[in-house]
DNA sequence: AATTTCATGTAACCAGTTACATGATTCA
DNA sequence: TGAATCATGTAACTGGTTACATGAAATT
């Protein structure tokens, strides 16, 4: 994990839930299983070495209590580092790709942002993020028209399926945006 | 890959576009880059190595054109087993599992079934995915309930997101079901 | 003559999955 | 006292990403 590439989903919800305040692995593991957070791996093999690469990256850090203990307890906290990569991350524009095949990290990067960027800014994310998809609905719809003649019924269906969830993001990004202007 | 393990999310799209006709492996990459088939990779490093492992698998053979040439055109086409495999995977029951994250395969295997199960199997499929997005959106909504007013208003909206993108494909699926019936 | 498209691959790397391993504490 | 929950990890594996490598055929 290098320090200027973006986060992987799970290192971005992992990182986001530490913003919020200072977690061990299995508060995490709990959050993901009991949360309807991008309830990826629960499983330790994940969590434990993302914590591990993280704190390597000087993103968190990670104190720990019970130190006679066997299986002693590790908290850890965010950085300034990682306050500062997690707000690059989230604050990065909006692009086509990320609308094609990041939905739920795009989602995940929106529900850091409350304390790390301006409502402004934000309001400008959920502008750029409802131009995406828009615009990708609109090519979404171009392919229908052209291919769609020659493509069975099942292809035409499941293509159906996807512009309608695009178009729901999009109302939905239209109303965030006004519950952020208000 | 191991033969009783579902596909992979690549290895299924993979497998159903062999399934609608024999391809190279550039067919495939040109597919995923120019149809709104599940676009991951377009790169060579993926889709080769897979066709690898699903040649060794028996699922689909590989003929070789030109082969005096250096660089032989090699075209696949599905075997009896690997029709066997697909139309196994594409009819498992739909799960809490698959709808929660893996929306992306679910639509994958729809779009597959065509030529694969009946149309009864295919409503069936519809009805059980239908339910299933109910059902899940109902412990979503349960969640908001308990949960939301003590959540920022970026989680809260976040949320919303969620069960108003899994509300259009529940509506959607009633569509399908209906264009199924008729 | 140069560029694009057709066409197939490998190698290094890395993150996530599965399965295993361990042990303390709390509660019924 | 036994089960559930709290709590942290490792090891082997595997599939996908990135980058590299090659070259023919068609088009501009």
């Amino acid at each position: 994990m290098q320090d200027d590439q973006s986060l992987s989903t799970l290192s971005l919800a992992v990182l986001g839930l530490i913003s919020e305040q200072s977690r061990t692995g299995y508060d995490i593991r709990k959050a993901f299983a009991t949360t309807p957070i991008g309830h990826y791996c629960t499983s330790p093999g994940a969590i434990y070495p993302a914590l591990k690469r993280m704190d390597a990256c000087g993103w968190i850090v990670g104190s720990t209590a019970n130190k006679e203990s066997l299986r002693p307890k590790k908290v850890y906290a965010l950085t300034e580092a990682g306050r500062k990569k997690l707000k690059q991350d989230v604050s990065q524009p909006v692009t086509r790709e990320d609308v094609m095949y990041r939905m739920d990290h795009l989602l995940l990067r929106f529900a850091f942002m409350g304390k790390l960027v301006s409502r402004q800014k934000t309001a400008k994310f959920l502008t750029g993020m409802g131009a995406e998809i828009d615009s990708y609905v609109a090519s979404l719809k171009q392919f229908q028209g052209e291919a769609g003649k020659q493509m069975p019924l099942h292809g035409v269906l499941a293509m159906e399926n996807g512009i309608e969830g695009y178009q729901a993001h999009s109302r939905w990004t239209r109303r965030a945006i006004r519950s952020f202007n208000r």
